[in-house]
Order: C-alpha cells, then sequence, then structure tokens
RNA sequence: UGCGGGAUAGGAUAAUGGCAGUCCACGGGGCUCAUAUCCCCGAGGCCCAGGUUCGACUCCUGGUCCCGCAACCA
C-alpha cells in the first residue's frame, strides 16, 4: 500500500530517538537530531502540519550505574544530562516543538496507562527467570549491574553483554562468576517472576506493517529475518529502584524495562506540545490515535483497514541501532494499545571519523561542545551530516572534507551568488529592480521545487539539500551568462531583468535552504528584506516577488582557511588515544606515557596476517657502491651485494647522506619489491630508511649481505 | 552459516531498465558584479562471471571484497 504524498491534509509528527542521559554529545549523535529537525521543517516547507517532538531517555542500568559511581541519585544524575542536551540541541538549531523526559509525569503516567492495557488485554505473562542477586547488599543485579566471565569466550564481559571479549548478548543467568559491579561482593543467582510481552502473537501484522512501512531500507528490510526465524517474547520488567514502577505492583521492586517507556515518550512529548498550545493548534490525539483501528485482533489491521483510515503521519527518524526496538517491539506495543502505527522510520547510518569509529572511551570524537567553541556555525555541520551521502549510508567526518564541502559549495556556490546578487542589486537600484520574473528563470525555480518536494517524499535530505545548492549553481551560471555589469550602460532593461531574476532566485533558495541551513537561510531572507520568519514560508515563496528595497548584504559564509584545518586535524589526533583495542592492561599504559611525540603518525589500524608479512622478502645487503643520479634532487643509484646477487638500487637519499661515506655501509632490503624505473634508473629492490631524514637501516652486529630479515 | 547495507574517474558521491551526473583534485581558457571568488572547455569511471532484455550501474543467478546486525552504542 501506498501513502498519499506529503503534504497531506493530517498533522505529523517527526521525532528524533531519544538520546540517552549517560554521555555527551558528539557530532554523530548530532546527525539524527539534524536531520530529524531539518526534516520537520522541511515537511512544514511543503505545508504539512507538522510537531518535532524528543526527550531524554531517563531511565535504564547505565543511568543507575553511572549515578552510584558519582555518588548522586539516578534522577539528579539523569537530570543534569538532561538538561545539558536541552540546552545543546538550540545550539545547533535543533528546535523541539517540545523536548521532555521519560520521568516526567507525563510520561510515566501514559506508560502505566499503556502497560495496564496490554496487561489487562492479556498481552503479558509472568515467567521465572534466573536473576543475578547480591546477598551481602541485599540487592538484584540486572543487566549492566552484574559483571563475571563470559560463559562464550571467557573474557571478562557486563550482564547483558559480552563487551569486551565476542560481543555476544547474554540473557540474564548465562554469566559465569557473577559479583556485583557496585559492591565487588560475589553474586548469586536467583529465581525471580518477570514480565514477558507477547511479541510473538504481532508476527502477521508486523509483516504487514513492514509492507507499509515507509522511510530507508535498512528499517524496513532489516526486521524481516528477525520476524522469520520467530520473535521471542520480550522480558518488560527489571528488578531495580530507578525506573517506571509496573502497574499494580506496588512495593516490589519492579520497575519497566527502559526500552518499554523510552518510546512512549514520543507519544508523551506529543501531548505536552498539545497541553501547552492547544488542541486547536496540535492535537497528539489525532496523529496518536484517532482512527486507529481496534486492538482486539492485531492480525485484522491489515493493509485495507489502514488505508481506509484518516490517521496522523508519524515518522521516527533514529539510528539504525536501534532499528529493531522501532519496527519489532514499539509498533507491537502501539498495536496492542490501539495506537497508530508509524508510516516511516528514517535509519541513519553512523559517523565515522577518519575512517574509524568514534569512540567516546579514547576521547575519539568531535564534540558537539568542541565544534561551537571552535566558532563554527552550526548550519555548517547540520549542511555536512545531512548532505553527505544518503541517509542509511555511514558518512566520513574528517576537517580536510568539512573544509571542502564548506568552501566548495556553502561559500563559493551558495554563499558567493547570494552575496554578488543582492550587492548588485543594492548598490545599482537600492533592492530589487523594476521586473517580473523570467520565462528561464521561473521554470528552473520550479524544478528545485519539485525536486525538493520529491526529495522529502522520498525521506532524502541530501536530495533536499542539493536542490537548493544546485539552484544557487544555477544562479551564478544564469548572471555570469548575461554579464549585467556590461548591461548597466547599454541595455539598462535587460539588466534590470537579470538582477531581477537573481533576486528572485536568491529568495527561492532561501526557502529551499531553510530546512538544513536555518539561521543562514534566515539572514539571506533578512538581507532580502523580507519580514517574519523564512521558515513561515512554504513552496509558493519561492516564486512570489521579493521586496522592493533592500541595502548591501553582508558575506553569509567564510571560507575555512587550510592552516585552520591543519590545526583541527593535529587537535584531533592528538587528543585521540592510542588506537589500541579493548582493556588497556599495565604493560601499554606505560608505554603510552612515555612522550607525547606530536608529529608521529599514528599506528596503522589494520593488522597484516603473519603470512602477509612472510611475502616480504628482506635481506641484509652491503652497499657497495653510491652515485648521485643526474638531474633527480634526492636519488642516488646504489650497487649492493645481497650476498646471492649484486643489485642496482635507486634511493631516495642524495641530499641526506654523504654518497661518498655509504659504501661498506650494511643495509636492510626488500628484495622481492617489484622493479621500478625512477629518473630513467632501473631499481631492484628497496632501501629501508626512516623518516624524512631517510635514516638509513643497518644491522646491529656483523650479518653477512644475504642474510634473510625475520 | 544467516540477514542487512555497500562496491561507480585519483578521492568522495548520485542515477523510475533508456545519453553514467555532481563535488574536490588535475590540464586549458574566460570574466571582474562577487570573499583569489565565479563561468566555460578538457582528460578520466560502472568489482568479476553468466543470464533476462531491442537495451542493464539498475532486474535475476553465481562469485570476490568491505562494513554492519543477531534485545538496550546515534
Amino acid at each position: 500500500m501506498s501513502h498519499d504524498d506529503f503534504p497531506t491534509d493530517r498533522p505529523a509528527v517527526v521525532t528524533c530517538g531519544l538520546p540517552y542521559a549517560n554521555g555527551d554529545l558528539h557530532i554523530g549523535h548530532l546527525r539524527t537530531y539534524v536531520s530529524g529537525d531539518a526534516y520537520a521543517r522541511a515537511l512544514e516547507t511543503l505545508g504539512q502540519e507538522t510537531a518535532f517532538v524528543s526527550g531524554s531517555d531517563m531511565h535504564g542500568t547505565p543511568v543507575a550505574v553511572n549515578a552510584e559511581k558519582e555518588g548522586v541519585s539516578p534522577e539528579e544524575f539523569a537530570l543534569d544530562h538532561h538538561e545539558t542536551y536541552a540546552g545543546t540541541f538550540p545550539k545547533f538549531n535543533v528546535e523541539f516543538d517540545n523536548y521532555g523526559h521519560t520521568h516526567e509525569p507525563t510520561n510515566t503516567e501514559l506508560t502505566r496507562e499503556i502497560v495496564r492495557t496490554l496487561d489487562e488485554a492479556g498481552h503479558v505473562y509472568e515467567k521465572e527467570i534466573q536473576v543475578a542477586y547480591d546477598p551481602t547488599d541485599d540487592q538484584w543485579l540486572p543487566d549492566r549491574y552484574v559483571e563475571g566471565t563470559c560463559p562464550y569466550c571467557g573474557e571478562q564481559a557486563r550482564g547483558d553483554e559480552c563487551d569486551e571479549g565476542c560481543g555476544r548478548h547474554l540473557e540474564p543467568g548465562e554469566i559465569e562468576d557473577p559479583v556485583s559491579a557496585i559492591s565487588g561482593n560475589p553474586a548469586e543467582y536467583r529465581e525471580r517472576t518477570h514480565k514477558f510481552f507477547r511479541v510473538s502473537e504481532f508476527e502477521d501484522y508486523l509483516t504487514g506493517f513492514l509492507d507499509r512501512l515507509e522511510g530507508t531500507s535498512n528499517a524496513k528490510n532489516q526486521p524481516r529475518e528477525w520476524i522469520e526465524n520467530g520473535l521471542q517474547d520480550w522480558c518488560i520488567t527489571r528488578d531495580m529502584d530507578w525506573g517506571i514502577d509496573y502497574p499494580g505492583e506496588d512495593g516490589d521492586d519492579l520497575v519497566l524495562y527502559v526500552w518499554v517507556d523510552a518510546p512512549i515518550e514520543y507519544v508523551a512529548s506529543t501531548k505536552q506540545y498539545t497541553e501547552r498550545v492547544g488542541a486547536d493548534t496540535f492535537d497528539w490525539e489525532t496523529v496518536w490515535k484517532a482512527n486507529a483501528p481496534d486492538a482486539d485482533d492485531p492480525a485484522a489491521a491489515d493493509a485495507e483497514t489502514w488505508a481506509g483510515r484518516d490517521t496522523g503521519e508519524i515518522v521516527h527518524i533514529i539510528g539504525r541501532d536501534i532499528i529493531q526496538h522501532h519496527t519489532v517491539f514499539w509498533p507491537s506495543m502501539l498495536r496492542a494499545a490501539g495506537y497508530n502505527e508509524p508510516r516511516a522510520v528514517m535509519a541513519s547510518g553512523f559517523v565515522n571519523l577518519d575512517g574509524a569509529a568514534f569512540s567516546t572511551s579514547r576521547d575519539r570524537a568531535v564534540w558537539a561542545d568542541e565544534y561551537l567553541d571552535e566558532g563554527f556555525d552550526p548550519d555548517l555541520v547540520r549542511y555536512y551530516l545531512t548532505t553527505t551521502g544518503g541517509f542509511q549510508q555511514d558518512v566520513d567526518f574528517s576537517w580536510e572534507k568539512f573544509q571542502e564541502r564548506v568552501n566548495g559549495e556553502l561559500v563559493g556556490t551558495l554563499g558567493n551568488f547570494a552575496y554578488r546578487s543582492l550587492l548588485f542589486a543594492a548598490r545599482n537600484y537600492g533592492g530589487t529592480p523594476d521586473a517580473t520574473t523570467s520565462e528561464e528563470v521561473a521554470s528552473r525555480i520550479e524544478e528545485a521545487v519539485e525536486d525538493f518536494e520529491a526529495a522529502v517524499n522520498d525521506y532524502s535530505l541530501k536530495r533536499a539539500g542539493d536542490a537548493a545548492v544546485a539552484l544557487a549553481g544555477f544562479g551564478n551560471e544564469y548572471i555570469q551568462r548575461n554579464e549585467p555589469w556590461n548591461l548597466t550602460d547599454d541595455d539598462p532593461d535587460r539588466a534590470e531583468q537579470v538582477i531581477y531574476d537573481c533576486v528572485q532566485v536568491a529568495k527561492a533558495v532561501a526557502v529551499l535552504a531553510a530546512p538544513i541551513l536555518p539561521g543562514k537561510a534566515q539572514r539571506l531572507w533578512e538581507q532580502l528584506g523580507e519580514d517574519g520568519s523564512v521558515h513561515d514560508a512554504n513552496l509558493e515563496a519561492c516564486l512570489e516577488s521579493p521586496p522592493g528595497d533592500f541595502g548591501e548584504p553582508d558575506e553569509l559564509f567564510e571560507k575555512i582557511e587550510d592552516d585552520r584545518v591543519e590545526e583541527l586535524s593535529a587537535e584531533m589526533e592528538a587528543s585521540a588515544g592510542p588506537a589500541d583495542d579493548g582493556e588497556t592492561d599495565g604493560e601499554s599504559a606505560d608505554d603510552a606515557e612515555d612522550e607525547p611525540a606530536p608529529d608521529l603518525e599514528p599506528i596503522a589500524d589494520d593488522r597484516i596476517s603473519f603470512e602477509d608479512f612472510q611475502d616480504l622478502d628482506i635481506r641484509v645487503g652491503e652497499i657497495e657502491a653510491a652515485e648521485p643520479i643526474e638531474g633527480a634532487d634526492d636519488l642516488a643509484r646504489l650497487e649492493v651485494d645481497i650476498g646471492v646477487e649484486r643489485r642496482q638500487i635507486v634511493a631516495g637519499i642524495k641530499q641526506l647522506h654523504d654518497l661518498d661515506e655509504l659504501a661498506g655501509t650494511r643495509a636492510v632490503i626488500v628484495a622481492n619489491l617489484e622493479k621500478a624505473e625512477l629518473f630513467g634508473v632501473e631499481s631492484n629492490g628497496m632501501l629501508l630508511a626512516a623518516g624524512e631524514d631517510a635514516d638509513i637501516l643497518t644491522t646491529h652486529g656483523d650479518s653477512a649481505p644475504g642474510t634473510k630479515v625475520r
């Protein structure tokens, strides 16, 4: 089944995956929030009524564990992070209509109500399972509260995951030699009754749901396998104090598993928005509940049933690591509680740093605060994160690439076009000259608008952003081709026409770029002499006349200089710790302390196999003669005795070694390197030397020429 | 083994089965309104092997290689 194109006459809710209130934000996290914000804005530009909501995820064992380590209450710990997040998002122009958190009454009450509904409808049953327990401190040890030995690989592991060994998920009761992560006391397993949600009975429904689902292909396809292999029922309770109490089980330590109440925050946050602005402005129930099919028979909610319903448009924007929660557990819960189902799930790829994954423990990351402290405008990284690669593709961040995109596209294309057009208009006409949009320009703007609209309906922010920049590119070409600076005297009418067209294009660019570059687009809007906010403008505005008067603009974007990039890249290298894997033992920690050595290249991430190494035939060689190569700066022609034969080898050492003194020197030679011709001289092998100075590697003892190095 | 996502010019990144496009870098030319910016021209590419088709980057089959997933890392 297919949904109607946006804009529809039903309200939409766009959500972002809840940030977990435990740790700082880096630009990898930012990708989903920026994308969510840009997507919500883009829908509004199309004329879709949209609410953009999210909130902090306050519960769960990591919060409880880390709070305990810091000696504060989980609530205080999580609230602290919540406030940081709530303050950080606006700095990146991520403006939620409502940003709450899961520990607020709106969410806790709604969660209990929904769980009660599930329970009463018979979707929940009880089962006895083995749970780790600390008898000394009289405490249950769910998930990360327990540590021990992985039964599969024997490595040290956390209760729910062998995080440093084989990476396997561990079921409760599996971990061996359990120890409390809090007290260090040995733990034991005790039988305990927990609640399970019958996800398995939603198999048919979910299969149909995935067929209807829009968004990225990974979100639609990945869960299929899981469903086909048979769905496991889901343990939705934990033995903890921190969390939302299971309804009707007062006095017991049982709280709901964090992934139950987390997605419900999407609903709760929308509800808070309605409470603030009034149901006349935005009614959460219209989106989440109204016209939902009856919950009694999950399988009955098939494509036809949904197609006939006037339900709201729910779009979830998440990272690809939480696809399962949003395409299996969450829709099952919604269905069981009689809510509407999501229309689309957009699952983004991760952001890598110079080719390798972010690592918060090694401080290998670009932190949100750091980025801002460097003085960069938030719109720049918004542009990079939303328009580099497809949404579900992993994208690589490096300061070099960042510079390239900013300087090329934002400074050179978009910023330059806007500036030259508006400056010309302001200087010559005091604003928009007297004319109307030409046929050619109007149809080019029309094309950009259509591209933008199609992109939003395809959930492609990249294409939406490209539509705006490509239009500015057209503007540059148009002004260049028509040379209005040569027309002002000869053909003033024609000059006015050209500049009018350019101002019109600039206006359209402002509207189309606004979702991705909210701050810069608004600035451009103001430069055009427009009143109000560019974010209130919709697509029609692209072809509406610009205002008559405006003054000289200033530059929208500033070039990022090369030395700046070098600095930033060096800082990043320096702050990132050594690229070792897993636990640092005593020995390697000592090594790390030795010296900072700022100029060294990092050790290559990729390990080669011993077999690969054995492919190298490395020999001791004695240099018998060395002479410079005519015309080359550094190259020398060497005659080297490698025992079995005498080789001619070319090496880049001329300026750095006194060639006359080299004869008799023992050196290390790669003997089976393919031959090469350098400056017309054949080189049969390679002389190993260290660094810029080409410090020749020699033998410490007196190994004979031809001795194999191993 | 399973599943998902990939593989396109030196690098990066697009393309309802119908001319393989864009950005950076490279070579050549032009403009001076614009921030040494912009415009034009050029060179250079679809992982491999089959198949379907009038026609395949696209669909199918079989390989190779990379990344990820399999209950809480965005």
